[in-house]
DNA sequence: CTGTTTATCGTCAGGGAGACGACTATCATC
DNA sequence: GATGATAGTCGTCTCCCTGACGATAAACAG
């Protein structure tokens, strides 16, 4: 059978990211101002449509890399390295007032930049908290006329990005994501500490990443960048999974 | 900015449905015969376009109502109820050779049919085990040519729901939802072992799910319809996530 | 009645995690 | 230089979960 274009309704298809870093000691996601409507003057995830010829995961790191300069990687190379995954997609046929658009949303965890404002134009882009940014409690309905609130259905797909990220970590070695190249044991742990929003015993949690295989590598170096005694600088080990995985603290 | 149809190119979204269910001792998935090309003849993944003002998921609860006759749900009614879930979404730009189709993968787990093709056409619909279905080994590169391999990448989604599968029993409650709606401890063992290719414990099963509050709810009915011994009778609790989580065992 | 099958209850040892005490090494300040 | 604050690291103790496995119970087939 020839290809028919009359026999299949046209998408537009865009791809959406939710960008998480850990600064201070919040989880933080990136925000870029809509210039145009609708929604104008209102934050949204970054994002865009997919070219006719590009993958999506290609479509994501183009896009990460427009706005932050930061360079994706599901398994490559390492140059101010950021991980990206798919998260999931969205395509109610009511979430563009303009036109159907299906967007595939994609998760990047990425260590905390040395600039404050990514991309340089402080007025459009942004790290805030997710706390400022998800939508207040509820889940289902996000209330499109409170002025704080995420364009689109970009509220939810922060939210499904936040959970995914706090539900990885438990099980992966995803946080190194977060760190620097060269990090502290402490370092990962106020990692999870933002992540979770709760206080983990340090001696428990250095007991648990040092003791898990192939977690963390020393790299013979030291470091007293958090103050006190001077710590251990490790990188991220091969290991991908944890077995068992880090439990997170109940409530 | 008007609406501006010139500005994106436009895609093809299709659904594509990997269902799951255990039939005998093996995991097995439903399977389409393809009739037209490309790969005209051999099976895919039952699914198909969606349509201009559909849902995601509502596309591919319709599309697998046409196939098995089976309702799906997420939350909600429950009457020869499936769970449906989103996998992933797969845009390849090479991966249809008629077009540029982007494809949300979803994922059904649906307890054991009375019928042993579902849909009434034998010759176009069967059920099979998995790992005829998967390509053999090696992961990325799924070889188009082997007559065996499912269409299009069809092999690499049915690879991405079956490992989500066996990863989602092992924290939720979702085994379940392969077990009609009364059920045995050891029927909902059977279901473990088939997805997960092992053999556990009996002993340690049954103290583990009847111990886990919210998992099961004995109903007071007992049968025999296993053999041996009389067993209980539970249906399946609100409990959605098992913490502590079922432990698959390694290698 | 005996063997077979499946279900269910119990016991025991080992491992991991939470709670928490103790010690170490640096810096800031007096 | 002594003192306190901060942060890192090592140990200990107990509890709970799990895996291994013995024992009993209730059906059916011969």
């Amino acid at each position: 059978m020839p290809y028919d274009p009359s026999a299949f309704p046209p998408f537009a298809v865009t791809v959406d990211l939710v960008v998480l870093t850990v600064r201070g000691h919040a989880l933080c996601a990136l925000a870029v101002r809509r210039g145009e409507q609708p929604y104008q003057g209102r934050w949204a995830l970054p994002g865009g449509f997919v070219k006719a010829d590009e993958d999506l995961a290609s479509a994501a790191a183009r896009e990460l890399n427009e706005e932050t300069g930061l360079r994706a990687h599901e398994s490559g190379d390492s140059t101010t390295e950021a991980h990206l995954e798919q998260l999931a997609t969205y395509g109610d046929p009511q979430r563009d007032p303009r036109m159907r658009v299906v967007s595939v949303a994609h998760l990047v965890l990425a260590p905390d930049l040395p600039s404050p404002t990514p991309g340089g134009d402080a007025h459009s882009v942004r790290w805030a908290p997710v706390d400022t940014l998800v939508a207040p409690a509820g889940g289902e309905a996000v209330d499109e006329e409170q002025p704080g609130a995420l364009a689109f259905d970009h509220g939810r797909i922060l939210a499904d990005g936040v959970e995914r990220a706090r539900s990885k970590i438990e099980y992966s070695s995803l946080a190194t994501a977060f760190c620097p190249q060269e990090f502290t044991v402490g370092e990962l742990r106020r990692v999870y500490e933002a992540v979770w929003g709760v206080a983990l015993d340090p001696r428990n949690f250095h007991r648990k990443v040092t003791g898990t295989p192939g977690f963390l590598v020393p790299t013979g170096g030291s470091t007293t960048r958090q103050g006190g005694r001077p710590a251990q600088l490790f990188t991220a080990g091969g290991a991908t999974v944890l077995n068992p995985p880090m439990l997170r603290p109940e409530v």
